[in-house]
DNA sequence: CGCCAGATTGACT
DNA sequence: GTCAATCTGGCGG
């Protein structure tokens, strides 16, 4: 059978949990009549006005509101001059999204490198700016749902066997105590 | 309006 | 290892 999206019940869940089960997990993009395609081997948990370092911190403002809303969109914000691709993740009423760090390519490779010049095909996704570039993803798909497979991003399941590495977030100045990244151990495109 | 910080990256010592 | 480009939003005046 072929698989299928993942669906709002998959992300109507603990945001630390998504962000270790999205690992494995193939990330689509639909691009014109292109789909770029790749393994998620690298998530971070954010949650809201108790996470010093999640957008939410400061409370509900308007660019940030997706966050606080259905779980199953993109959550979609920009740091430095990169674009930070995150899928709404939390438990009812709670707050929270997961970001995408890195994910390794497994198809449309050629459209990817076109974005960007790189002289590795490890650098093409292996971090969170780098991987919003590769799929041509900005503030434009913010809000969108993900939940089926009709949506320009969405992800299909996949039962994959890896070792799963867990370490503080990377780049925050004030982290939380638990540790929130989640990695595919051994994959060389994990960042960093 | 000005200033500052940030979930980054790439260039350079 | 250091450092700054460059963009968006928070916040003070």
């Amino acid at each position: 059978m072929t698989p299928r999206a993942l669906t709002k019940r998959f992300y109507a869940r603990d945001t630390t949990e998504v962000a270790r089960d999205l690992l494995g997990k193939t990330l689509i993009r639909r691009l014109g009549g292109e789909s770029l395609e790749g393994l998620i081997v690298e998530t971070e948990a954010y949650y809201g006005v108790d996470d010093p370092a999640s957008r939410a911190h400061r409370g509900r403002k308007r660019y940030n509101a997706v966050m606080f809303e259905e779980p199953g969109r993109l959550f979609i914000y920009n740091v430095h001059r990169y674009w930070m691709l995150n899928f709404v993740a939390h438990e009812p009423g709670k707050v929270g999204a997961v970001l995408i760090r890195a994910m390794e390519p497994t198809e449309g490779v050629e459209r990817m490198r076109a974005s960007r010049l790189v002289n590795e095909d490890t650098d093409l996704t292996s971090g969170p700016g780098k991987l919003t570039i590769a799929l041509n993803v900005d503030r434009s798909l913010n809000g969108l749902p993900v939940t089926d497979e009709t949506h320009p991003v969405h992800v299909l399941d996949n039962h994959l066997n890896f070792e799963v590495g867990r370490s503080n977030r990377i780049g925050v100045t004030k982290d939380l105590s638990e540790k929130l990244r989640f990695y595919m151990k051994g994959n060389k495109f994990v960042s960093r």
